[in-house]
DNA sequence: CTGAAAGCGCTTACAG
DNA sequence: CTGAAAGCGCTTACAG
C-alpha cells in the first residue's frame, strides 16, 4: 500500500521540464506556455502526483489551517458551533486542527497552545465555555501568541481578544419577559452551574427582567442545575418545596426545561395551565416535548462562521485583531420560540 | 504580534552548540551531557523556542494527523464517535483533521481524499454513514490509496478496507424481541431513510426477530422516517390508519420515538398500555421523555476509539490492514435499556 | 558526547 | 516563457 511518494521532481523528469515549471502549473501561475502546461498536467495525471503540501508550507510560513479549541461536542451548542466553523473554513480554504478539551475548567493551557503553534497554525479559535477563571492565561500580561486568537462566547468586559458571541444576557431576559407578560407571578430560575458564564448571563438577564417589571427578587426562586435533565427534575421539586405557589420556571437549557416537564407530570402539575416552562437552545427535540417547549434560539452555526470569516480577514492582514479601544466584540442577539409549553391551554395548538 | 519566528538555529547560536546538538535535546536523545542539555533547556525556554512541527513532519515522512471524515456532528450518534476518536487519539499523540460532508450521499470524494493525501494525514477515519452507493468508491477497482483508511459503520460484507461498526441488525433485533416478550402482537416499524445502511440493519433485525417468533410480517406494519420527530409523529399517524390494532412500534431512533409518543398523546393513545414504544441510540434526553424511553444504547464512543488504535498499528507497521481472507471486520454489540415505555404500568417508576 | 554535511519536497526571487 | 540556485526549519546518518 504504502508505495514510494511520487515527487514534484518525478513529474520534472517525465515531463521534460524544471521543478520549477511544474511548480508553476500546480499553483496556476500565468507564465506556462500551453503546450508545456498541457504536458506537465498530463504527467501529473499520469503518475499520479499530489504536491506535499507540508513542504508548501513550510516555505510560505502558512498551514492553511485552523486551530479549533472546543469541548463538548455531545452537546448541541457546541457542536452546532463546530458545524458552522467548519463549514466556513472549508468555504476559505482552511483546514480544521481539532483539539478537545476534557476537563473545560482547566486553566493550564500553555502545552496546548504551544502544541498549536508548533503546528504552525494560521490562528485559533477558542470555542471552550469560560468557566470561572479558565482565561485567566489570556488576561494575565495580555496574549502572547504569535498567532492571532477568537473568543466565541465569553466575558467580552475582561476579554484579553477579539470575541464572537451569542448575547447571553438577552436569552435570560426575553425567556422571563415572556413569562411574566403571560401572567406569571413568581418565575423560578434554574441557572446552570454557577461558575459558568453562559449560566450567570442567563441568570442576569433573569435578574434585569423582574427588576424592570419592578417585582421583587427572592433568592429562594433560584436553583443551581449541571445541565442535565435530571439535574431540571431535582430542581424543581427544590423549588416547588421552596415556593408552593410557583407558577412559572425559566430553565437555562432545554435538557433541565425536559426534566422539569417531567418532574411536573409526575407531580400532577399540569404545564402551562399551573407552571408555564422555558427552556433556552432550541434543540430540535424541544418541538416534540411533551407538551411542546417554547425556548431561546442562538444562532450558533452564524457565530462559528463569523468567528472564522474575522480569523480569516485578520490572517489575511485585511485588518487588525486589536484596533483602537481594546479588542473587537461582536454580540449576535437570540430569538424567542413560543410553544405551548407556555401557553395557556386555549392557545395551544402551533409548532 | 506576528513576531519573527524563533528557529532552532537561533538556539543553538544562543546556547554555543550546532543545531544537531538542540535537535537532539528537543527529541529527548540520550547521547547528550547533562551541562549541555541545561543549557539548551535554559536557552530555550528563555527564547521561547517552539520547534515547526512542519519541518519535522515532512523529513519524517509522517505527519502524525489522522484524517477524520464525519457527517452530521448535530446528531447524538456522530458527536459521540467523534469525542471518542479525538480522545484517543489525542492520548496517542496524535492531531485530528476534521473533515465534513455537507451532502453525505456524494459518490465524488476524489478531490476529498486527494486533498487528506495531500496534507500527508498518516491515516483515514471514514465515518460518514454509508448511504446508497457512497462507498462505490472505495470498491471500484480497491482502494489505491497511499494511506490507510478504515471505515466507522457500514456494510462489513463488500467493504474494501478495514471496517469497525455497531451490529446494527441486533439493535432491530433486540427492540422488537422486546416488544414481542412484553406481549405485544402487531409491532409497527419505522425505519431510517431506505437507502442508509443503518436503517436497512435495523429493518433487517425487525424482520429476523418476527420471523424467530413465527409472526407473520407485513409491509403494512412498515413506515419509513428521515430520523427526525416529526416524521416519526407522521409514521405513527399512517401506521395507525393501515393497523387500527397497533399495539407497539420499534422507531429506528429516538427522535423518531420521540415523536411517535408525541402523537400517541395527541391521539389518546396511552404509552406503554395502549402502545408499547422503543427507540434506538439512547440518548442523554430519553430516560427523561413522559415516559421514559426505552432504547438500544450503541458504545459509539469505544467504536471511534478502537477505530483510532487500530489505525495506530497499522500506521506503526506493528499490523497490516489487509490480512488473510480480505479486511478484518470488528461489530460491537448494543445493549437494550428498558425504561417505562415499553413496560405495563404496574411496573413503571425505575431508570 | 558533539558537529559538518546532506537532504525532506517544495517555492521564491533572480537571471536570461 | 523557462531554469539554476538558494533556502524554508528541521533530522538523519556519518564522522570523530
Amino acid at each position: 500500500m504504502a508505495k514510494k511518494r511520487v515527487t514534484i521532481k518525478d513529474v520534472a523528469v517525465a515531463a521534460g521540464v524544471s521543478t520549477q515549471t511544474v511548480s508553476r502549473v500546480i499553483n496556476n501561475h500565468p507564465d506556462v506556455s500551453a503546450e508545456t502546461l498541457d504536458r506537465v498536467l498530463k504527467v501529473v495525471k499520469e503518475i499520479g502526483y499530489a504536491p506535499n503540501i507540508l513542504a508548501r508550507s513550510l516555505i510560505r510560513g502558512r498551514s492553511n489551517t485552523l486551530g479549533i479549541v472546543a469541548y463538548g461536542l455531545e452537546y448541541y451548542g457546541p457542536s452546532r458551533l463546530l458545524t458552522g466553523i467548519e463549514r466556513q473554513a472549508a468555504e476559505l480554504g482552511y483546514s480544521i486542527s481539532l483539539n478537545l478539551m476534557h476537563k473545560p475548567e482547566t486553566t493550564d493551557v500553555e502545552s496546548l497552545l504551544d502544541n498549536l503553534q508548533a503546528r504552525r497554525v494560521d490562528g485559533i479559535i477558542w470555542s471552550v465555555p469560560e468557566i470561572g477563571a479558565n482565561r485567566a492565561w489570556a488576561r494575565e500580561a495580555g496574549l502572547s501568541l504569535a498567532v492571532p486568537l477568537i473568543f466565541v462566547n465569553g466575558d467580552p468586559s475582561v476579554t484579553a481578544a477579539e470575541l464572537i458571541g451569542i448575547d447571553n444576557l438577552s436569552i435570560g431576559r426575553m425567556a422571563t419577559e415572556h413569562l411574566l407578560s403571560g401572567g406569571a407571578r413568581r418565575v423560578g430560575l434554574i441557572t446552570g452551574p454557577g461558575d459558568w458564564w453562559e449560566a450567570l448571563q442567563r441568570e442576569q438577564g433573569w435578574r434585569q427582567a423582574l427588576l424592570d417589571r419592578g417585582v421583587r427578587i427572592d433568592d429562594d426562586l433560584v436553583v443551581a442545575g449541571d445541565w442535565s435533565a435530571e439535574s431540571g427534575e431535582r430542581a424543581l421539586q427544590e423549588l416547588l418545596r421552596r415556593n408552593p405557589v410557583l407558577d412559572a420556571v425559566f430553565a437555562s437549557n432545554d435538557q433541565m426545561a425536559l426534566g422539569v416537564i417531567h418532574a411536573a407530570h409526575r407531580l400532577g402539575r399540569r404545564v402551562p395551565d399551573d407552571l408555564a416552562v422555558v427552556g433556552a437552545d432550541n434543540i430540535p427535540e424541544a418541538a416534540h416535548f411533551w407538551p411542546p417547549l417554547t425556548s431561546v434560539r442562538q444562532r450558533l452555526r452564524d457565530a462559528g462562521a463569523m468567528a472564522v470569516r474575522r480569523l480569516d480577514q485578520v490572517i489575511s492582514g485585511d485588518d487588525s485583531l486589536s484596533g483602537s479601544g481594546g479588542p473587537r466584540v461582536t454580540l449576535i442577539q437570540p430569538e424567542l420560540i413560543v410553544r405551548a409549553s407556555s401557553r395557556s391551554a386555549a392557545v395551544v395548538g402551533g409548532a
